[in-house]
DNA sequence: TAACATTACGTTAGCCGTAACGATA
DNA sequence: TATCGTTACGGCTAACGTAATGTTA
């Protein structure tokens, strides 16, 4: 077997072109390298350079065995970052988000069954995250619809519905509830992104222009003292944070109205056994 | 850049399952596996085993990463197999022989230019060698037609003619010269492969039964003993090896007649400057 | 008690850097 | 004379083997 670090520091020399400019690349010293390269021709039992009185340079195997050894330097070098990626991967769960309330509500959860662990979260919508479960990029997913896919396993872990806060003048504000197409054309103020629901929005109200609040101070701020309509959810006003002065009213669609589902690969069912035992239809409320 | 020989050790336990067995296949102590085995995680920085008190085992990781170990361990072995080809190819000429005359005429030339270096000659027929000229798995080859190909360079090197010996009362040994045509059916002695002449007479003499001598003295006793028809050639013939008590008639057919041409890649032609240098047309008579 | 892994310890092979040398452009 | 490669030398690290220890089946 030949020795990686020889290998590594001929493939510096030929890239260099001198000993004294690999030396100083690899921190080391004139000498030291003399000395790998003759220990390397030794290894191989092959001669590798042409060696005038003071140059040193590659002969025609020589320049072959720099392109090989490249090789081989990559395989050390991929060999370590899989083991390296590998090992982290068994120390992170990585949970995909549909929505922002059941990050919220789970992230703590997740800490806590999970301690030591790194809890790594993304948000987008169902179908990336089914077929990235089923790549083993992503370990857990809270989704909005049951997949029904026998390869993955799902547990309903709650529910939200979403609101939206009007002026109490405003002419829609008089309906016990409304649907999306109602406000299209308007612009109207959201806290953090949506998630899965942004895809409603794009179809039902095209002609929308959403005031993306990604600070919750500026949300509110905004919420109550302009004329924009809002968005709310289920989850936040259960929790009192309604917008003062406004009327909150329902939204009629279906798409407004959703279920959500903790899922993995039903082959690690096993191994997040204490998570799923820990929510149930209640958590996300 | 992790140590191979750590990869080895490393590789080497996860077959045999235990530490006492590796070290034994390896020619080495225990101890020193225990310790290789702790600084390979260590230079990962990762943890590779589950450890009891007597008893050592790969966990997760540690199973992944035997297999990545396993490919890199392959890439060193690659690499000392590649560059001791490599260099083993630049110390021998390989060179193909359409026919056996030309090998004998060409191999002691050879032998004297490149004092030193292997040569290793085949017998094939001439689209065989031009192939493996441009793959570089030949040097030089002896062809009996130009190949007309602008990456092969060729030059005239000599001429052979067949001849068949026959018995006097033959009725054929009364013509100035024959077709191969008329020889079909009949047994017929031969010395040595023929190279590409064997294409000929599987065409013009389909049945005709060949008997091949490997050994020149077996080839004249039969050839002088028995009343069977014997190829010859110009090149014994001129040298006084004729068949005592047989009549030596031409053939008629162009294919017994044969130019021969020294050849190599174009690109290698000054390569190969010295030999071309040395043969000629009379060189192979 | 036999097999196994680990720890302790004294030894040494091998590698390193500094310094000196020789050759070249 | 500045740069480059090689050789010489002294020092030291790091890996080795032997022996001892501790644990398990």
């Amino acid at each position: 077997m030949i020795d990686i670090s020889l290998l590594e520091q001929f493939y510096t020399f030929a890239e260099c072109g001198t000993l004294s400019a690999a030396a100083e690349k690899l921190h080391t010293s004139q000498p030291a390298l003399t000395r790998a390269m003759k220990k390397l021709e030794e290894d191989l039992g092959v001669s590798l350079f042409i060696r005038s009185k003071n140059q040193l340079k590659l002969n025609e195997t020589g320049l072959h065995a720099a392109e090989y050894a490249r090789d081989v330097l990559d395989a050390d070098r991929d060999f370590e970052a899989k083991v390296k990626a590998y090992d982290r991967s068994l120390k992170t769960i990585a949970i995909g988000f549909c929505a922002p309330v059941p990050q919220t509500v789970l992230t703590p959860i997740l800490n806590t069954i999970f301690e030591g662990m790194t809890i790594s979260a993304d948000m987008s919508d169902d179908i990336h995250f089914v077929n990235r479960l089923k790549l083993h990029e992503y370990h857990l997913a809270v989704l909005h619809e049951d997949p029904k896919d026998e390869n993955i396993f799902v547990k309903k872990c709650g529910h939200e519905d979403l609101f939206i806060s009007l002026m109490p003048g405003d002419p829609l504000a008089f309906y016990p509830e409304i649907h999306l197409s109602d406000l299209d054309g308007r612009s109207i103020l959201l806290l953090t992104r949506i998630g899965f629901w942004m895809n409603f929005h794009n179809n039902k109200t095209p002609n929308t222009n959403y005031l993306l609040q990604m600070d919750s101070n500026s949300f509110y701020e905004l919420s109550q003292n302009s004329d924009y309509p809002s968005f709310s959810s289920s989850y936040y006003l259960s929790r009192g944070q309604k917008i003062e002065g406004k009327v909150t009213v329902s939204l009629a669609d279906p798409e407004c109205h959703t279920d959500y589902f903790l899922a993995c690969l039903a082959s690690e069912k096993d191994k997040y056994k204490i998570l799923f035992d820990r929510v149930n239809e209640t958590t996300i409320l």
